[in-house]
DNA sequence: TTATTTAATGTTATATTATAACAATTAACA
DNA sequence: TGTTAATTGTTATAATATAACATTAAATAA
């Protein structure tokens, strides 16, 4: 699905999660984007809801937080990893090859069929380890 | 920590969790310990924080719900890792050593320092897939 | 022991996150 | 063009979680 194809809300939405870069929260977004007419917090959950599905943004369960995809080809937009400092509160996605692998491995030995998993590290980041 | 320091509150509700041994959420146990004297969501919460923090439960963070650790001498307790059968909402704990292995490799290549993962498998259990 | 500090509790109120229900509108397409 | 599916708008409310403050119990140092 292009970006093109979406609909209204779901593009101002989406145009504002990208512009942020960073994970922000569905009231956030709304207050955000009241001056473009979204009023009602339904109007962003929906749009957020199909972002997540067509894999344009991804949902940072443990912060109840939105992020856009940084992977344009999205391949992985049902298989998110992110890293996320406890100090600075930065968050980056995970692209890795070998957790990809490991993760399919995983599925055949365990019988279950999965389509999607969600994967979170906490730490510390370089920079916040060095101060 | 052993189960035996544990505060009133704290061990009310780690009984209660592992007595239903699946996943459940902080306002369903609040309902099922009222007749303990528990009264006030805030009581769950802190129970709950502490029980997370010591490894003796897992919070499920894309249900919101809480669940006993499985792994008795919780040496993953900060390394969490579930599959969740999205048709019949089964969830199992995964302990898997490749798994822990990966994440430390990882560790080393990102220049993160972590000290948590959690990972969330979805999917179909095996039962659910022949169906 | 007793003073002191730390952890846990109790309680009320409220903040934050998310969905139900229903009516209206727009887009997709047979 | 008529029909279905997707999206929107709106109000109300459900579900999840924390703030703030007073009190009590437990751990431990003097």
């Amino acid at each position: 699905m292009q970006k093109e194809t979406l609909s209204k809300n779901q593009k101002i939405i989406l145009d504002y999660i990208e512009k942020v870069n960073e994970p922000i929260k569905a009231y956030s977004i709304l207050h955000n984007v009241q001056k473009k007419g979204i009023k009602a917090p339904l109007q962003v959950y929906r749009a957020l809801d199909k972002l997540v599905e067509i894999g344009k943004i991804h949902k940072i369960e443990s912060k109840n937080a939105f992020v856009a995809c940084k992977n344009s080809n999205c391949q992985i937009s049902k298989a998110t990893a992110f890293s996320i400092c406890e100090s600075c509160e930065e968050v980056s996605e995970i692209s890795d090859h070998k957790l990809s692998k490991y993760l399919k491995t995983f599925q055949e030995k365990t019988g279950m069929k999965f389509n999607k998993y969600n994967l979170e590290f906490f730490g510390l980041c370089k920079k916040c380890s060095i101060k």
